[in-house]
DNA sequence: AGACGGGACTTGACCGGTACAGAAAACTGG
DNA sequence: CCAGTTTTCTGTACCGGTCAAGTCCCGTCT
């Protein structure tokens, strides 16, 4: 049986293809009979609907949204908060009736996703600015939002008040009584440990902006953090750097950490240390995510909304895609969603055995 | 300035559109000179490149598979184990060039992403059979691979011998010596909690067939498992059947999980309760994913490789892809995956207060 | 010198739809 | 009954490429 199309079905009943068309695309274009005549006689021929690479081509719209993760997929997934941004971005999509394509970086030689992938717009996600296929998609011209992703001129922007946040979770210790703070945070994995500059090993726009946050809280208060940085790899690697932070002859009492994930490390590093949280030290995690309820005790965190981060950068998007092209700078949505710190078990004030004593 | 296509290049450089698209496409096609002088003017025009969606339909190919996620993906995306295999289906796909994208689930009235996308063939990861995106995808006739589904003639599957894993977890706490022994299992969530009829309950071939491989190394031995099912959600429910479970005046010596979540939520219950594992009650998972190890302590599971897993899936697709359409049974793959069991600290034999001694 | 072979480019058809302007038929209303 | 609308359907021109089959030209072998 040879392929059906528009076609097949108009001979078959004595149409135009025109009318095959209106059929599927446009029902108040014809009649009620003849609609149901060509849809009877599609069913009968096996016709599934309009061929999707066609009506791409012919309309303009796919109906896919790229998304563009961090250059590794494999970091990406292993992260909780990134997973559960994805998924939250791809349920927003579905109420615009828009699929989620993933674009991987380029493997084999030739095909490029984010250049060779038909796509109605894009999400950029955590993406260093050098990425190559965020270059290819600025090429394109396509339709794109940036995501926790320093801002440039001209692009539409959903980012998190991430300074705001590591500032207010800093704070919370300060208040608590702290003062020896140790930083566990992100890094290229270059330098790992601690490090004395730890500017020079921020990867993604968020780590640099909860470090300046950080900083700010603990400069203003004449602290001096001890700071960690390791690669994205929670599980170890990050264990590595807070059992190396608690290790040391002059232990913090106290951990900013980089995620909920990182914070959990720690604690295990703390206990395998046989240091109590947190009574012994204090730690604080960032994002919120669902291991922050699970640990024990339940972790003081930052909290950013996941899903209102996916909504707004969806929206901004359709807005974008909505406009047509042309449009470029000026109207580019510029969303910045505010974070909240969330005081749970993990953090208390430090235990006095070598800190000077309260004035009375 | 006007859309950049193949035809204004051509004009440009003074030669036909096909030499400009073999400049692209086809680089032994024309003198390497002519190419050189394309592409620089092309570069100078800022095309980007032959656009996807033309190529896609001139071609028949687009260069990218969808994926089927159950039902909902909040669900899917919430599961360690379910995520790891998205990330190593689209990194199997990466390496033959092609991306992922994720069919959500019909929500506009309108656009059904597994009908209206572009697609060149399907992965379809544990949806019940009778969904209706499932249909539409087999109404296009897209090559189509199933993963830990119900085996279809004529379909190319996937599957991992959960049949046999589980049934090597039961051995394994027979052989340790327990006798009351639990099972904490996923259900539809129709009926929760401890059921007398489990099988009425099971919602995805997975779940029907480590409950199978559970109860036959089971009646085996003539020991009548009690069994508890909750819905999807590992954090709260799970945790709810497991208490259940073990606060039965009978309170089972070991319990077998439906995955290393189930799992560990069933071993907070335990610490909640005031139970030790192994000592109290011995406690199995399933996947061997990152949690198993993360918890303490560590988790006795059913390893299944992921990553075999996905490569065995998109193998099989790929395979299918090339073969071209027509070529519908006989032929179709159908690889099943080990498992194997990893004994790990979290189950030991039980304590021997009421069990009968061990004969000397 | 003439036939042959192959590299470099061109031609025309087709992929399977959709947009838009019109034509024919049916429906108003004065 | 005829002009003025609607409704319903049809033609034609793309959308932006790729494919397969030429055409042309030039070097080479005999």
């Amino acid at each position: 049986m040879d392929k059906v199309t528009l076609k097949t079905i108009a001979d078959r009943v004595g149409v135009s293809r025109m009318t095959v068309s209106n059929a599927f695309a446009r029902p108040d274009q014809l009649s009620d009979a003849m609609r149901e005549r060509v849809l009877a006689v599609a069913d009968e021929l096996g016709y599934t609907g309009p061929d999707p690479a066609a009506r791409a081509l012919a309309r303009g719209a796919t109906g896919a949204v790229g998304v563009l993760l961090t250059d590794s997929l494999g970091i990406a997934f292993a992260d909780v908060f990134a997973t559960a941004f994805l998924a939250a971005v791809a349920d927003a999509l579905a109420d615009h009736g828009l699929a989620l394509t993933l674009l991987t970086p380029p493997r084999t030689a030739g095909v490029i996703p984010s250049r060779d992938v038909a796509l109605d717009g894009a999400i950029v996600y955590a993406c260093g600015p050098l990425s190559e296929d965020v270059g290819w998609l600025k090429r394109r011209r396509l339709p794109a939002v940036f995501v926790d992703q320093q801002p440039v001129a001209g692009g539409a922007h959903a980012n998190v008040d991430d300074h705001g946040g590591a500032r207010a979770a800093a704070q919370h210790l300060l208040d608590l009584g702290h003062r020896r703070i140790a930083i566990l945070t992100v890094g290229s994995g270059v330098l790992t440990g601690v490090v004395a500059d730890p500017w020079g090993q921020t990867i993604t726009y968020s780590a640099e902006q909860r470090l300046a946050g950080w900083f700010e809280a603990l400069s203003a208060a004449g602290v001096v953090p001890t700071v960690a940085v390791e690669p994205f790899r929670p599980d170890q690697a990050a264990y590595d750097g807070a059992r190396q932070l608690l290790e040391l002859t002059d232990r913090p009492t106290a951990l900013l950490c980089y995620s909920d994930a990182f914070a959990a490390s720690a604690m295990r590093a703390a206990a395998e240390l046989g240091l109590r949280v947190p009574d012994d030290v204090s730690v604080v995690g960032y994002d919120d995510s669902a291991v922050a309820v699970a640990v024990r005790p339940t972790l003081t965190t930052v909290r950013q909304d996941v899903n209102a981060k996916a909504r707004a950068a969806v929206h901004a998007l359709t807005s974008l895609i909505a406009a047509g092209p042309g449009v470029s700078s000026g109207n580019a949505e510029h969303v910045l969603l505010p974070t909240q710190l969330i005081v749970r078990d993990s953090t208390a004030p430090p235990k006095a055995p070598r800190v000077a004593r309260r004035n009375p």
